[in-house]
DNA sequence: TGCCAGGCCTTCC
DNA sequence: GGAAGGCATGGC
Protein backbone atom coordinates (compact mmCIF):
# COMPACT_ATOMS: atom_id res chain seq x y z
CA UNK A 1 0.00 0.00 0.00
CA UNK A 2 1.43 3.26 -0.99
CA UNK A 3 0.53 6.26 0.41
CA UNK A 4 1.24 9.87 -0.28
CA UNK A 5 2.57 13.04 1.96
CA UNK A 6 2.46 16.34 0.60
CA UNK A 7 4.18 18.72 2.76
CA UNK A 8 4.91 22.71 2.13
CA UNK A 9 8.72 23.71 2.22
CA UNK A 10 10.64 27.19 2.26
CA UNK A 11 14.29 27.33 1.44
CA UNK A 12 14.43 23.48 0.52
CA UNK A 13 16.24 22.32 -2.51
CA UNK A 14 15.48 18.46 -2.85
CA UNK A 15 18.01 17.50 -5.63
CA UNK A 16 20.99 20.50 -4.02
CA UNK A 17 20.65 18.21 -1.07
CA UNK A 18 20.99 14.84 -2.25
CA UNK A 19 23.47 15.35 -4.33
CA UNK A 20 25.76 17.53 -2.24
CA UNK A 21 27.66 14.38 -1.31
CA UNK A 22 26.37 14.08 2.17
CA UNK A 23 24.60 10.51 1.29
CA UNK A 24 25.49 7.60 -0.33
CA UNK A 25 22.18 5.75 -1.08
CA UNK A 26 19.83 7.89 -2.88
CA UNK A 27 18.94 7.25 -6.90
CA UNK A 28 17.71 9.83 -9.60
CA UNK A 29 14.96 8.39 -11.71
CA UNK A 30 15.28 10.52 -14.66
CA UNK A 31 12.12 9.53 -16.09
CA UNK A 32 9.98 10.04 -13.55
CA UNK A 33 11.98 13.25 -11.85
CA UNK A 34 12.30 11.65 -8.20
CA UNK A 35 14.81 10.13 -5.89
CA UNK A 36 13.95 7.11 -4.13
CA UNK A 37 16.03 6.00 -0.83
CA UNK A 38 15.78 4.41 2.08
CA UNK A 39 15.72 6.41 5.77
CA UNK A 40 15.62 4.04 8.70
CA UNK A 41 13.21 1.54 7.97
CA UNK A 42 11.26 2.32 5.06
CA UNK A 43 11.59 3.39 1.34
CA UNK A 44 10.49 6.65 0.46
CA UNK A 45 10.14 7.99 -3.24
CA UNK A 46 10.08 11.66 -2.79
CA UNK A 47 9.71 14.45 -5.42
CA UNK A 48 9.63 18.16 -5.36
CA UNK A 49 7.53 20.79 -7.60
CA UNK A 50 8.16 24.46 -6.61
CA UNK A 51 7.43 24.93 -2.55
CA UNK A 52 5.78 21.45 -2.74
CA UNK A 53 7.51 17.96 -2.22
CA UNK A 54 5.55 15.07 -2.16
CA UNK A 55 6.60 11.73 -0.47
CA UNK A 56 5.48 7.93 -0.94
CA UNK A 57 6.48 5.31 1.31
CA UNK A 58 5.69 1.59 2.05
CA UNK A 59 5.23 3.05 5.11
CA UNK A 60 3.02 5.64 6.12
CA UNK A 61 3.25 5.53 9.94
CA UNK A 62 4.60 9.07 11.00
CA UNK A 63 5.78 9.52 7.55
CA UNK A 64 5.43 13.31 7.87
CA UNK A 65 7.84 13.75 10.68
CA UNK A 66 10.20 11.12 9.66
CA UNK A 67 10.64 13.24 6.58
CA UNK A 68 10.61 16.86 8.39
CA UNK A 69 13.41 14.73 10.75
CA UNK A 70 15.70 13.62 8.12
CA UNK A 71 15.74 16.44 6.01
CA UNK A 72 16.00 19.42 9.15
CA UNK A 73 12.66 20.93 8.27
CA UNK A 74 11.91 21.96 11.40
CA UNK A 75 15.07 24.77 11.12
CA UNK A 76 14.35 27.81 9.32
CA UNK A 77 16.83 28.04 6.54
CA UNK A 78 15.63 31.52 5.52
CA UNK A 79 17.45 32.84 8.21
CA UNK A 80 20.10 30.84 8.17
CA UNK A 81 20.88 31.31 4.84
CA UNK A 82 20.60 35.29 4.76
CA UNK A 83 22.71 35.20 8.13
CA UNK A 84 25.21 33.21 6.41
CA UNK A 85 25.38 34.97 3.00
CA UNK A 86 26.39 38.38 5.09
CA UNK A 87 29.43 36.49 6.05
CA UNK A 88 31.76 37.65 2.75
CA UNK A 89 31.49 37.39 -0.62
CA UNK A 90 32.77 34.50 -1.08
CA UNK A 91 29.68 32.68 1.05
CA UNK A 92 26.88 34.88 -0.91
CA UNK A 93 28.27 34.22 -4.05
CA UNK A 94 28.45 30.51 -3.68
CA UNK A 95 25.03 30.38 -2.17
CA UNK A 96 23.41 31.59 -5.69
CA UNK A 97 24.31 28.19 -7.23
CA UNK A 98 23.08 26.13 -4.18
CA UNK A 99 20.09 27.86 -2.16
CA UNK A 100 18.37 25.16 -0.44
CA UNK A 101 20.98 22.53 0.42
CA UNK A 102 19.61 20.93 3.96
CA UNK A 103 21.99 19.21 6.60
CA UNK A 104 20.10 15.37 6.49
CA UNK A 105 19.95 13.83 9.59
CA UNK A 106 21.08 10.23 9.09
CA UNK A 107 21.13 7.33 11.17
CA UNK A 108 23.80 7.16 13.24
CA UNK A 109 25.58 3.60 12.58
CA UNK A 110 24.80 3.86 8.85
CA UNK A 111 26.59 7.06 8.82
CA UNK A 112 29.37 5.92 10.87
CA UNK A 113 30.22 3.32 8.95
CA UNK A 114 29.71 5.30 5.37
CA UNK A 115 32.31 7.79 6.59
CA UNK A 116 34.69 5.32 7.63
CA UNK A 117 34.58 3.92 4.19
CA UNK A 118 34.68 7.58 2.75
CA UNK A 119 38.46 8.23 4.24
CA UNK A 120 40.99 8.67 0.86
CA UNK A 121 38.00 7.12 -1.57
CA UNK A 122 35.92 8.38 -3.87
CA UNK A 123 31.51 8.93 -3.33
CA UNK A 124 30.91 6.64 -6.67
CA UNK A 125 32.73 3.76 -4.91
CA UNK A 126 31.51 4.58 -1.32
CA UNK A 127 27.82 4.09 -2.36
CA UNK A 128 28.34 1.12 -4.11
CA UNK A 129 30.43 -0.86 -1.03
CA UNK A 130 27.45 0.91 0.92
CA UNK A 131 24.62 -0.31 -1.30
CA UNK A 132 26.67 -3.85 -1.25
CA UNK A 133 26.90 -3.75 2.41
CA UNK A 134 22.87 -3.02 2.42
CA UNK A 135 22.17 -5.53 -0.16
CA UNK A 136 23.72 -8.26 1.27
CA UNK A 137 23.11 -8.12 5.25
CA UNK A 138 20.12 -5.34 5.33
CA UNK A 139 16.40 -6.21 5.16
CA UNK A 140 14.69 -6.19 1.86
CA UNK A 141 12.19 -4.83 1.23
CA UNK A 142 9.34 -4.78 -2.03
CA UNK A 143 8.52 -1.15 -3.46
CA UNK A 144 6.94 -0.32 -6.31
CA UNK A 145 7.69 -3.44 -7.63
CA UNK A 146 11.25 -3.13 -6.80
CA UNK A 147 13.74 -4.47 -4.35
CA UNK A 148 15.41 -2.59 -1.57
CA UNK A 149 17.39 -2.82 1.40
CA UNK A 150 17.34 -1.16 4.87
CA UNK A 151 21.19 -0.29 5.98
CA UNK A 152 22.01 -3.32 8.49
CA UNK A 153 21.62 -3.45 12.38
CA UNK A 154 24.61 -4.00 13.90
CA UNK A 155 22.96 -7.52 14.86
CA UNK A 156 23.05 -8.50 11.15
CA UNK A 157 25.96 -7.14 11.04
CA UNK A 158 27.64 -8.91 13.92
CA UNK A 159 28.72 -12.04 12.02
CA UNK A 160 30.31 -10.32 9.05
CA UNK A 161 33.82 -10.69 8.70
CA UNK A 162 36.70 -8.98 7.64
CA UNK A 163 36.95 -10.58 4.41
CA UNK A 164 33.04 -10.05 3.58
CA UNK A 165 33.59 -6.35 4.19
CA UNK A 166 36.91 -6.98 1.50
CA UNK A 167 34.63 -8.28 -0.90
CA UNK A 168 32.09 -4.84 -0.69
CA UNK A 169 35.09 -3.05 -1.73
CA UNK A 170 35.78 -1.02 1.20
CA UNK A 171 39.53 -1.74 0.53
CA UNK A 172 42.01 -1.61 3.63
CA UNK A 173 38.78 -0.10 5.54
CA UNK A 174 37.36 -3.29 6.14
CA UNK A 175 39.22 -4.09 9.68
CA UNK A 176 38.29 -0.93 10.72
CA UNK A 177 34.56 -1.65 9.71
CA UNK A 178 34.91 -4.67 11.73
CA UNK A 179 36.33 -3.20 14.30
CA UNK A 180 33.71 -0.73 14.90
CA UNK A 181 30.74 -2.84 14.88
CA UNK A 182 32.53 -5.00 17.30
CA UNK A 183 32.85 -1.59 18.97
CA UNK A 184 29.23 -0.63 19.20
CA UNK A 185 28.11 -4.01 19.89
CA UNK A 186 30.28 -4.17 23.07
CA UNK A 187 29.05 -0.84 23.78
CA UNK A 188 25.59 -0.34 23.61
CA UNK A 189 25.03 2.68 25.50
CA UNK A 190 27.18 4.36 22.99
CA UNK A 191 25.35 5.81 20.60
CA UNK A 192 23.23 7.33 23.32
CA UNK A 193 25.45 8.32 25.07
CA UNK A 194 27.05 10.68 21.36
CA UNK A 195 23.44 11.83 20.82
CA UNK A 196 23.38 13.60 24.90
CA UNK A 197 27.24 14.48 24.99
CA UNK A 198 28.92 18.04 23.95
CA UNK A 199 29.96 18.03 20.56
CA UNK A 200 33.66 17.85 21.81
CA UNK A 201 33.01 15.04 23.99
CA UNK A 202 31.28 13.20 21.19
CA UNK A 203 34.22 14.23 18.86
CA UNK A 204 36.57 12.34 21.72
CA UNK A 205 34.62 9.32 21.56
CA UNK A 206 33.95 8.78 17.72
CA UNK A 207 37.95 9.11 17.12
CA UNK A 208 38.29 6.17 19.51
CA UNK A 209 37.18 4.50 17.22
CA UNK A 210 39.59 2.63 14.21
CA UNK A 211 39.26 4.39 10.99
CA UNK A 212 37.79 7.74 12.40
CA UNK A 213 40.18 10.70 12.67
CA UNK A 214 38.87 14.18 12.86
CA UNK A 215 37.85 14.70 9.46
CA UNK A 216 35.47 11.76 9.66
CA UNK A 217 33.97 12.41 13.22
CA UNK A 218 33.23 15.76 12.01
CA UNK A 219 30.92 14.27 9.31
CA UNK A 220 29.47 12.01 11.51
CA UNK A 221 28.75 14.86 13.46
CA UNK A 222 27.59 17.11 11.59
CA UNK A 223 25.78 14.86 8.92
CA UNK A 224 24.08 12.44 11.87
CA UNK A 225 23.53 14.15 15.11
CA UNK A 226 23.18 17.76 13.76
CA UNK A 227 26.27 19.54 14.90
CA UNK A 228 26.14 22.73 12.84
CA UNK A 229 29.16 23.84 14.29
CA UNK A 230 31.93 21.42 12.98
CA UNK A 231 34.01 22.19 9.58
CA UNK A 232 34.99 18.95 8.24
CA UNK A 233 38.34 19.53 5.56
CA UNK A 234 38.66 17.08 3.06
CA UNK A 235 40.44 17.52 -0.02
CA UNK A 236 38.16 19.38 -1.94
CA UNK A 237 37.28 22.04 1.13
CA UNK A 238 40.71 22.62 1.62
CA UNK A 239 41.44 23.48 -1.70
CA UNK A 240 38.60 25.40 -2.10
CA UNK A 241 39.54 27.20 1.17
CA UNK A 242 43.23 27.82 0.21
CA UNK A 243 41.89 29.90 -2.90
CA UNK A 244 39.32 31.94 -1.76
CA UNK A 245 40.92 32.71 1.46
CA UNK A 246 44.26 32.82 2.00
CA UNK A 247 45.85 32.41 -1.75
CA UNK A 248 48.34 30.08 -0.36
CA UNK A 249 48.89 26.51 0.81
CA UNK A 250 47.72 26.55 4.36
CA UNK A 251 47.46 23.77 7.37
CA UNK A 252 44.62 22.39 8.67
CA UNK A 253 45.20 23.78 11.77
CA UNK A 254 44.91 27.22 10.83
CA UNK A 255 41.92 26.75 8.24
CA UNK A 256 39.99 25.02 11.32
CA UNK A 257 40.91 27.95 12.98
CA UNK A 258 39.41 30.67 9.96
CA UNK A 259 36.36 28.50 9.82
CA UNK A 260 35.91 28.73 13.95
CA UNK A 261 36.41 32.47 13.72
CA UNK A 262 34.70 33.59 11.22
CA UNK A 263 31.60 30.86 10.39
CA UNK A 264 31.20 30.16 14.01
CA UNK A 265 28.31 27.99 15.07
CA UNK A 266 27.08 27.62 11.36
CA UNK A 267 30.08 26.53 9.60
CA UNK A 268 28.09 23.06 8.67
CA UNK A 269 26.35 24.51 6.67
CA UNK A 270 28.78 27.28 5.00
CA UNK A 271 31.02 24.24 4.29
CA UNK A 272 28.38 21.92 2.26
CA UNK A 273 28.25 24.75 0.34
CA UNK A 274 31.43 25.37 -0.49
CA UNK A 275 32.06 21.44 -0.69
CA UNK A 276 28.74 20.98 -3.05
CA UNK A 277 29.88 24.45 -5.43
CA UNK A 278 33.72 23.49 -5.71
CA UNK A 279 33.13 20.21 -6.85
CA UNK A 280 30.33 21.91 -9.43
CA UNK A 281 32.65 23.92 -10.56
CA UNK A 282 30.83 26.98 -9.58
CA UNK A 283 33.39 28.70 -7.67
C1' DT B 1 47.20 4.87 -17.92
C1' DG B 2 48.61 6.89 -14.10
C1' DC B 3 46.65 9.93 -10.74
C1' DC B 4 43.13 10.78 -7.54
C1' DA B 5 39.74 10.02 -3.98
C1' DG B 6 34.77 13.60 1.70
C1' DG B 7 42.14 10.32 5.48
C1' DC B 8 43.83 7.41 8.83
C1' DC B 9 47.28 4.38 10.87
C1' DT B 10 51.93 3.10 11.74
C1' DT B 11 56.61 3.89 11.88
C1' DC B 12 60.44 6.53 12.70
C1' DC B 13 62.80 10.31 14.29
C1' DG C 1 54.81 15.25 18.89
C1' DG C 2 55.41 15.88 14.21
C1' DA C 3 56.63 14.28 9.48
C1' DA C 4 56.71 10.70 6.06
C1' DG C 5 55.13 6.54 3.98
C1' DG C 6 51.74 2.93 3.24
C1' DC C 7 47.33 1.55 2.23
C1' DA C 8 43.01 -1.25 -1.48
C1' DT C 9 40.93 -0.28 -5.38
C1' DG C 10 37.60 1.72 -8.64
C1' DG C 11 36.76 6.12 -11.22
C1' DC C 12 38.16 9.10 -14.61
Amino acid sequence: MIKLVELEVKCFTLKYTLECGQCFRWDYIEQEDVYIGVIHDRVIKIWQKANMIYVESNNEENLKNVIQEYFDLYKDYFILESKISKIDTNIYESLKHSSGIRILRQPLVEIIISYIISANNNIKRISKSVNLISQRYGDRISFDGKDYFLFPTLEQLKSVTIEDFLSTGVGFRARYIKNTVEKLIDNSQILEKLKDATTEQARQILLEFQGVGTKVADCILLFSIGRSEVFPVDVWVKRIMEKLYFKKNTSMEEILAYAKEHFREDAGIVQQHLFYNVREGNI
